[in-house]
DNA sequence: GAAATAGTGTCTTTGAGACAATATATG
DNA sequence: CATATATTGTCTCAAAGACACTATTTC
């Protein structure tokens, strides 16, 4: 290593967030409309500047709580990847450290101040090409992280409230993976993992069937065995 | 975003790399002994500072074949994950972005410029606590992600060179997850998996025992379903 | 009652692991 | 031949998936 660090720069680097919400049938991604230059006017993941004294995380948690009104707590986060090609950005050499979140029934997504509007969508409509920088890269990588994720973790019930039922459960998994699920054998497979739910003990009605027994998220954070995607 | 990016800087970066390599009965990490400040004399995680037209990927490589003195394309390389708590660095602000390597059969490492020596030293003798700056955290990632990624990857093969027996690539399996497995069970569990091994047609004498077929890598990536670890 | 969803029972198939048996080398 | 490792065979057990069936609601 070098004694003179400052001779490798100038870097800025970023904290860019793909954010997911799953909305039966769709997985949504929270996209914003940029208000400044470069390319004003066009749709890029939300993201900022990491100030010089503030950590990775903590960017990627202010501005997530910033563009989601969502309380941090109850979300997920967690690092994606970093994104440095040296022309990624027009501007100068930016790194872009990615945070996935997950998050459950957000309320309207607000612009803040670097956004003309804020909007989720659809990741089946999003061609592929309609990102600014490299954002649509880092999508993608977040779109195949987020499906693997839900295949060995119990991160699926980030996508659902405090309380939920198998259903609500299951379609998140159906959403996600864009299949179907046989209701029977995963409610088996759900409730024989050992803390992945636990039972509230409170019955809710649905606005049709049969009513449905509610759980909540347990301590566990892996599944093993995991639930395959076919 | 902000439309005067240097305004958060100054920031550094850095590539730094977690080199494993796996002699059985121990699975090696790569570490330097500094030759400069801070922490002179001291080991570290081999690195080095990312210049600003230089890609990420370039940084790691580079250092990895340095170091190492292995030709990169035969060796496993990818990120890890990035890390950037303020004061990880005392001299300024820098963020290292942290690749993951596995190499077989290593020649002795080179010291080069910035270190006084390069070792390969085993994993398990580690306390958790030698390592400067935040590099036990990092190589704490790279170990877990590592024993992770031979589960559901075919990534055990690049810890064997380009032919290798059933018995070697049980033996790579046995070493990062200390455990024994059943070489009747290994042996029909990797055949039945496709792509993971082809065979060569050649048969080997080994020092003891029946010669043993070879085999060298097969296009699949992904293992599905996965080895399990017990 | 019809339709819809929740939840249970049960059978079949598949794959993992235990372990016996066979094959082919070295000393 | 004794021993070591490779490779094949076979049995058992457990989990996954298909699917019939029951339970409980709304309209």
């Amino acid at each position: 290593m070098d004694d003179s660090p400052r001779e490798f720069g100038p870097f800025a680097v970023t904290a860019d967030l793909v954010i997911f919400t799953v909305r039966p049938p769709m997985t949504e991604v929270l996209l914003i409309q940029r208000a400044e230059e470069p390319f004003r006017g066009e749709w890029a993941l939300p993201g900022g500047f990491v100030a010089v004294d503030q950590s990775l995380i903590d960017a990627a948690r202010f501005k997530l709580s910033d563009k989601t009104g969502i309380d941090v707590e109850a979300a997920h986060l967690e690092q994606l990847a970093s994104f440095g090609e040296p022309e990624r950005d027009p501007r100068m050499r930016v790194v872009s450290v990615a945070y996935l979140a997950m998050v459950a029934h957000p309320p309207e997504p607000r612009a803040g101040s670097d956004a003309m509007r804020a909007a989720w969508r659809s990741i089946d409509q999003l061609g592929g090409t309609d990102l600014v920088f490299d954002h649509n890269t880092i999508l993608r990588a977040g779109v195949e992280r987020a499906k693997a994720k839900l295949e060995y973790t119990t991160l699926a019930t980030s996508f659902c409230g405090s309380e939920f039922t198998m259903g609500e459960l299951r379609s998140v998994y159906e959403t996600a993976w864009d299949t179907q699920l046989d209701p029977a054998n995963f409610h088996r497979k759900v409730l024989a993992s050992p803390g992945f739910v636990e039972p509230t003990g409170i019955t809710i009605s649905q606005p049709k069937g049969r009513p449905a027994k509610t759980y909540r998220r347990g301590r566990a954070t892996d599944l093993r065995p995991p639930i395959q995607r076919s």
